[in-house]
RNA sequence: GGACAUUUAGCUCAGCGGUAGAGCAUCACCUUCACACGGUGGGGGCCGCAGGUUCGAUCCCUGCAAUGUCCACCA
């Protein structure tokens, strides 16, 4: 027996790593659901557990329909993150900063993978995914570096990665560059300087602009603009750098815009994106100035060398302030990059990387998308996607650290390079290049961008470059759901790779969720205080509760408020099922394998089968079109509304008969006792289905109540078992409802009490509806309070759809106040009648409305008048009795 | 500067070329033997603004406004 209080704590462990869910269906089609491996020095936030929750609901669903379904799980290597955290670790713990060999570093950090990383999993656990983890990948694992390489090489090869040098972001923190993604840039308030620039002759300045003082020691040129008439004149002469004195020439070019600065713009090619275009276009030498840490070199004077950037600039300052070389200082806002994982600003660097050719790759990447090959869901984010990929630059993969792939390149002593899988083969290679015996190799110190690894991840996980089944059947029978935020990081590029690397596209479709925002539309964050922890949510109000809410918040396109209020309401229809399920069970409904819906002739249960089956359609379109808010709500407005709140009420003077009772049921063939058997079979059936239905989302208690219940397995229902007409069924219970709402509404317009027993009398031509009120005249007094008489006098009539009930409330009735109230009825009805007429009337629209409407119409008119007709009739007796 | 998204009840959001919906909140009544994490009944909307298409527009088109996001530029 269910427990009276629904405690989710009391079951959701017990099926936390359920190994029968994640179990694959050999026999049905391929689909797999591609989850996006985690940092291993990850917690689960909320945008986790939304990605994968509907993740998991989709594998579930996905199952039940007799897909056979692969569910992969991983982890990612994390690169620069994990790097960062170890060794923030280390040197806390007294271990000196730059004291760890190579080795002994890699060692510190598996170390901790081992015992402290993939934290992540066992909270995935929590929230039910049902993914397989005997097969739990990591994309620095054996197999993945395997693969890496081979993809490495493969690139190389086709000439699609290369080494070279140019200017990268570069982050001072880690000493490493990074690619154009993970720069971010923040407005930041800061100063314009204004300095005085001499001619050699020392007869004048030019002035020029910067907010970068402390990199004039770099300076090749100052550039104006060839029309630029306060300056032209000065293009060819010299002028000395202030503080050093060096020489440099005034140069035209159009890249100075007079408009901004002071019009002239000093040229810095090491330190600047655009500087350095402009130097390479005048052939002007590159003087770069700072240590990989962005401290200043040896090219500067003594007394700036080895001082931090800002300490200089703050130092050049006060020193051209003191020698009146500024002409003045400008307050401005500008945008700075910075490093999204060190979080400080970066400098532009010229260095030697590796670089994909991501503008080839991008090619057939943007045709699959074109070609409806991929398809994003909501379809919009594609203008992003084609927008980056139009637009893409060189992508460079190398980094300036350590843990991570290493790059399979060695290099002979005098700088020749050669790519290989393994040292032998670069040996090989190299003594072939040289005809010598042997030559001496180093390896490339450096690792690969992290998102190389996971642009890999749709084929590594399957065994790639083995060829094996896994391969063939899943890869491109994916799905994909993520973030806006990784279109670019991860969709993109696995993509370009997958379609580089075997030829046809990793997946179908692309659902891109929104972001999970705190309860008033703000972006959660450690700092404002506001972070949702998913973990604490479950605790709270079940892992259910949660998934169920995020999956009713989930509507495409849009971002996701969340709040515990949200969650709380998911656990109350949580609740709601619970009690209902052990209404059930006391009341001896248990799962009958046996019970044929199609032999059900009570038109109750004909009207919830109908429903139920109503439900079921609905909800599988909703999650074939990954609409899984309208499948949440789907449920819950079917379960909650049409199932206990009236067909559970309709059915309990069946269910509480106690004694055998085998006199015929009236209006039907059969007896109370065979009636109760067919409402109990009815129910535990109707309940099956919500939990089937139920099951994607809500696993645990679908799992819980299963059980409890009787049910072996979950299966998703047959809805096309059921056949037969429902309509008359349909009618009838539409009837009751309105008779029964009818009652309650007027009892309450009127105030009386509900304990108060009304007499009630029915008129209707219509004998069906006339037979099927009689017949449940039991279920109309339980839910209503009234019993029903003959006598129709001081009594109110409520008109319905097709029959007048007389409620008589003896000298309760306000005749005025009911001939008002019946006023503003009709004439509300009069309001919707005459928007038809009107219509039809009109020659234009039926000329041109399609026929369904019209008729449409034309019946609206015709209820609306026979309505109004007896409301009128009913406001004329009382006007007569007043 | 460019692009995209959003704008519907107090709040959060569905919806749809043909009678404007849900949950929460609110108001009233009800501790009735599944459930007060509950039941019953109610109130509450120029569907952002202005044009256009259409017999008919909350829905389609154009413009505008507000909000949000992304990209680019900045001496």
């Amino acid at each position: 027996m269910l427990d009276k209080n629904f405690d989710p704590k009391s079951f959701e462990d017990k099926f936390s790593f359920d190994i029968e869910a994640s179990k694959r269906n050999p026999k049905g089609e391929p689909f797999m659901v591609l989850l996006p491996p985690p940092n291993v020095t990850g917690n689960l936030h909320i945008g986790h557990s939304l990605c994968y929750t509907l993740q998991d609901i989709l594998a579930r669903y996905k199952r039940l329909r007799g897909y056979d379904v692969l569910f992969q799980p991983g982890l990612d290597h994390a690169g620069i993150v994990t790097q960062l955290l170890v060794e923030k670790k280390l040197y806390s713990s007294g271990v000196e900063r730059g004291s760890l060999t190579r080795e002994k570093l890699l060692k510190e950090i598996w170390f901790w993978k081992e015992n402290s990383g993939g934290m992540i999993l066992k909270q995935m656990k929590k929230i039910g995914i049902s993914c397989d983890f005997s097969r739990l990948r990591f994309t620095l694992d054996d197999k993945s570096k395997k693969a890496v390489t081979k993809m490495f090489v493969k690139l190389y090869n086709n000439g699609l990665l290369s080494r070279g040098q140019r200017m990268v972001n570069w982050d001072p923190l880690i000493g490493t560059a990074i690619s154009d993604l993970e720069v971010i840039e923040k407005e930041v308030k800061g100063h314009l300087w204004h300095i005085k620039y001499f001619f050699e002759d020392d007869s004048g300045f030019i002035p020029v602009a910067t907010s970068r003082p402390e990199t004039l020691f770099g300076d090749v040129a100052v550039a104006v603009n060839p029309k630029d008439e306060r300056y032209k004149h000065l293009v060819g002469k010299n002028v000395k750098i202030p503080l050093i004195d060096r020489l440099i020439p005034i140069i035209a070019d159009k890249y100075a815009d007079p408009k901004k600065g002071s019009g002239a713009v000093k040229i810095t090619p090491a330190h600047d994106f655009n500087d350095f275009e402009v130097g390479k276009k005048h052939k002007l030498p590159v003087i770069d100035i700072f240590t990989p840490k962005a401290a200043l070199n040896d090219t500067v004077p003594e007394m700036f060398r080895g001082m931090d950037r800002f300490e200089a600039r703050n130092k050049v300052v006060e020193l051209l302030e003191k020698m009146d070389l500024l002409v003045s200082v400008e307050n401005v806002k500008q945008m700075l990059p910075f490093g999204d994982r060190s979080g400080v600003i970066l400098e532009p660097r010229i260095t030697y990387q590796w670089f994909v050719n991501a503008e080839r790759l991008a090619k057939p990447a943007i045709k699959a998308v074109k070609d409806g090959k991929i398809n994003f869901i909501p379809k919009h984010w594609e203008n992003l996607y084609f927008e980056w990929l139009n637009n893409i630059r060189p992508w460079c993969v190398s980094r300036q650290i350590w843990w991570g792939h290493r790059i399979p390149a060695w290099y002979s002593s005098d700088g020749q390079v050669f790519v290989a899988e393994t040292e032998e083969e670069a040996r090989r290679q190299a003594i072939k290049f040289y005809g010598k015996n042997n030559v001496e190799l180093t390896q490339d110190n450096d690792v690969l961008d992290t998102w190389f690894s996971s642009g890999m991840w749709p084929f590594v996980t399957l065994g790639w470059p083995e060829k094996n089944k896994d391969l063939s059947r899943y890869f491109s029978n994916m799905i994909v759901v993520t973030g806006f935020d990784i279109i670019f990081f991860w969709v993109a590029r696995m993509i370009m790779m997958g379609i580089f690397a075997l030829g046809k596209v990793p997946f179908k479709n692309v659902y891109i969720h929104g972001l999970v925002r705190d309860e008033k539309g703000n972006k959660m964050s450690k700092s404002k205080g506001n972070v949702i922890d998913p973990l604490t949510l479950c605790d709270q109000y079940g892992s259910d509760a949660v998934r169920y809410t995020l999956a009713t918040l989930a509507s495409p396109g849009r971002d996701l408020k969340m709040s515990s209020q949200l969650v709380e309401t998911g656990r109350n229809f949580l609740t709601k099922l619970w009690n209902v399920v052990r209404f059930a069970q006391m009341n001896g409904c248990t799962y009958n394998q046996h019970f044929d819906i199609n032999d059900v002739a009570h038109p109750i249960n004909k009207w919830i089968i109908f429903e139920v089956k109503q439900m079921v359609r609905n909800v599988e379109n909703a999650l074939d079109n990954y609409r899984f808010d309208e499948a949440a709500k789907i449920i819950y407005q079917c379960l909650w509304n049409n199932f206990c709140d009236w067909y559970m009420e309709f059915i309990k003077p069946v269910l509480q008969q106690t004694s055998i009772d085998n006199s015929r049921v009236e209006g039907y063939n059969l007896s109370q006792t065979l009636l109760k058997k067919d409402v109990r079979d009815t129910v535990a059936w109707a309940i099956a289905q919500f939990i089937a239905v139920l099951y994607p989302i809500t696993p645990f208690i679908s799992k819980r109540l299963n059980g409890e219940f009787g049910i072996v397995d979950v299966k998703w229902p047959k809805i096309d078992d059921i056949s037969g007409d429902y309509s008359e069924s349909i009618k009838d219970v539409e009837i009751l409802k309105e008779v029964i709402t009818s009652v309650r509404s007027i009892r309450q317009f009127l105030r009386i009490p509900a304990s108060e027993v009304l007499q009630a009398k029915l008129e209707s031509q219509d004998i069906q509806v006339h037979d099927f009120i009689k017949d449940h005249r039991d279920i109309i007094s339980r839910m209503c309070n009234v019993t029903f008489a003959e006598t129709v006098e001081k009594s109110i009539p409520l008109v319905l759809n097709g029959a007048v009930l007389h409620v008589v409330i003896g000298d309760k009735v306000d005749i005025d106040s009911e001939i008002k109230r019946l006023t503003k009825e009709s004439a509300d009805c009069m309001k919707m009648r005459d928007a038809a007429m009107f219509r039809l009337n009109n020659t234009e629209f039926m000329k041109k409305a399609s026929e369904e409407v019209v008729e449409e119409h034309k019946k609206r008119v015709s209820t609306l008048n026979s309505k109004i007709e007896k409301i009128e009739g009913v406001i004329r007796n009382l006007e007569n009795v007043r």
